[in-house]
DNA sequence: ATGAAAGCGCTAACAA
DNA sequence: TTGTTAGCGCTTTCAT
């Protein structure tokens, strides 16, 4: 009889090519510590010889643990979602947990679709950028889970990882302040945005240290695309007096919507106009000069939600609200103001 | 007694509420049609008023199919990935089937681990670019799977999806000649990889119809970076003879090295060097001039891939291999050299 | 330290 | 058309 032809091996085959019981297979492979040298090294050696290898189902379906995580962003081809997940699923690898990703398109239809399918596949918790007002659906998830993103600020008793924002406008307006631009505009998201009050409150936080007038600074609201940015800027290049012009963005695409309309209106950057981003896209390396921007840390987010995550799971203690520290990257698009003869910075990329 | 506090419906509270046996609900849920009107009509009314949802652990575990596919790519962080994975997921979700990914960094040690992590979620197929020469731990993956991506052609007999290279190639160098660049030259790959050799071929049998002497042409070998695409195009601006240079980039981040190299020598594209990319990446939409390009359908390398191991998995005949056609971008960064006085197209993003 | 046996939630014969 | 029953591969008491 060819019983075992094209079929994987079970625990069952495993314990009688061991010759031992089901029981103690399964405890060796659990690394129990009630096992005798003995039996350890037959079962192992079966397992070898069978090319067994564990049913995560089978495991799943008795233990509760299905050893699925997943995750749903809005857009996995967008560079800093990808960075987010790529975090994520490293950290799960080491655990020797695998991660279920969705794409969600700020699309709260989708959203609820695939939480639907996480619920379905009994994965042990969930990584969600909540783009859905009506929380109904996630508060009664019935899952542990985390928050990614700033939105996530809007539930205040769920535990979620972002980047610090606060931290991130302070760094740039310090290095605004630093190489001589006082009086920068700014190019803001869409008023609906959260994110866009905290920009502005530590912006507001900075100026009031310094003895400025916040109501002195020019300001444009844009949606968060390049257009919207060149558009922003373009407004901003209308309307500003003599003298030369600092831009702070609230995000690189926007900044490099800036330096089109820059570069159309026939000036240059950073000799007429200096730009300064945020978030750290790739493409902002490319473009020339190479963008000066915050780079918001990804890869750390997704990284640290997996930790959150697993304590969540693991009935540990909260984190609250986790701020991931974002860095500055310098490039081209911002000049030094304080040269004594205007000197640019080095335009790499 | 509250056994049903904190614990997720089963198919048993189903049939229960609905005054019926486990396999009436499960032929239900499954779509049976022989099903009484009644019979379904109650059943559904119960699974809302349960809140029951499918446990696809079960559901695998006894079916055989756990409603998981598995993709294994060199990094989700790469846009041209990340759009493969896109597509992949997409598709999937219309199939209500979950996405398992996981990124490999070209390391075949990644590989073989995540091959075993998907083996023992037991996913329904995988979708595979291979990294690993020794190709034992694949062809005896037992599991149906398609591969993606152009190092897929080493495995002949596997059947795969990849972008159209000779269709690409042909089309670039049509366009390269239709715009008066005659005598281009090329940044290739590395030697030892296969997308190189497909490349070259075309563009001799491109040249043969032509009857021009492809040894007359240009070529430096670089790697698939920025750094390895500048520094061939120094050497090709080093050697250049008088005239005006055209170069044709196996890949766009090689292309937007270029672009560096040539501003670094004081030229500019396109008034003294065209180039023309290919890939389509989002970042060179963003370099000034934009990336003139040829855009391989990522996504929709994703979707078919899925469309193929949808069919194996089904025992469906073999698709071989698929070859996805690309298409040209034009954005500023080649010149029409048949215009009069050679005009400059439109310089867009 | 080990084995026997029950059962996780579901599907798929087999009966009725 | 519907119900009964026997597992899928594993973990986990409970004995021994």
């Amino acid at each position: 009889m060819d019983k075992s032809r094209n079929r994987r091996p079970t625990i069952i085959d495993v314990a009688e090519h061991a010759g031992v019981s089901k029981s103690t297979v399964a405890r060796v492979l659990a690394g129990s510590s009630s096992i005798s040298e003995d039996a350890r090294d037959r079962v192992m050696k079966a397992v070898a010889a069978t090319g067994y290898e564990r049913n995560h189902l089978a495991v799943g379906m008795r233990s509760g643990r299905s050893g699925l995580l997943g995750i749903v962003i809005p857009d996995i081809t967008n560079p800093f979602w990808a960075g987010v997940a790529r975090g994520a699923q490293d950290r799960a690898a080491e655990h020797n947990i695998s991660l279920l990703v969705f794409s969600s398109d700020w699309d709260a239809g989708k959203e609820a679709r695939h939480l639907r399918a996480l619920r379905q596949a009994r994965v042990d918790g969930a990584i969600i950028n909540p783009v859905a007002d009506n929380f109904d659906d996630l508060s009664r998830f019935g899952l542990p889970f985390v928050f990614i993103g700033s939105s996530a600020e809007r539930f205040s008793d769920v535990s979620s990882v972002g980047s610090d924002i606060a931290q991130a406008v302070r760094l740039g307006m310090e290095h605004l302040f630093s190489r001589g631009h006082t009086r920068p505009a700014f190019i803001l998201g869409p008023r609906s945005r959260l994110a866009r009050a905290r920009f502005l409150r530590t912006v507001h936080d900075f100026c009031v240290e310094r003895d400025i007038d916040p109501a002195v600074l020019a300001m444009e609201d844009a949606e968060y695309t390049v257009e919207g940015g060149k558009a922003a800027m373009e407004r901003l290049l209308a309307r500003r007096g003599r003298g030369y012009l600092s831009v702070f963005a609230a995000n690189d695409l926007m900044a490099l919507g800036a330096m089109m309309a820059v570069r159309e209106a026939g000036l240059s950057c950073p000799e007429d106009v200096s730009i300064l981003g945020f978030d750290g896209i790739p493409a902002g390396a490319f473009a020339w000069p190479g963008l000066t921007t915050i780079e918001k840390p990804s890869r750390e987010i997704g990284v640290r939600a997996v930790d959150c995550l697993l304590d969540e799971i693991a009935g540990r203690p909260e984190h609250g609200r986790v701020y991931m520290p974002c860095r500055l990257i310098e490039r081209g698009s911002l000049a030094d103001l304080t040269a004594t003869a205007p000197k640019m910075v080095a335009a790499g990329r």
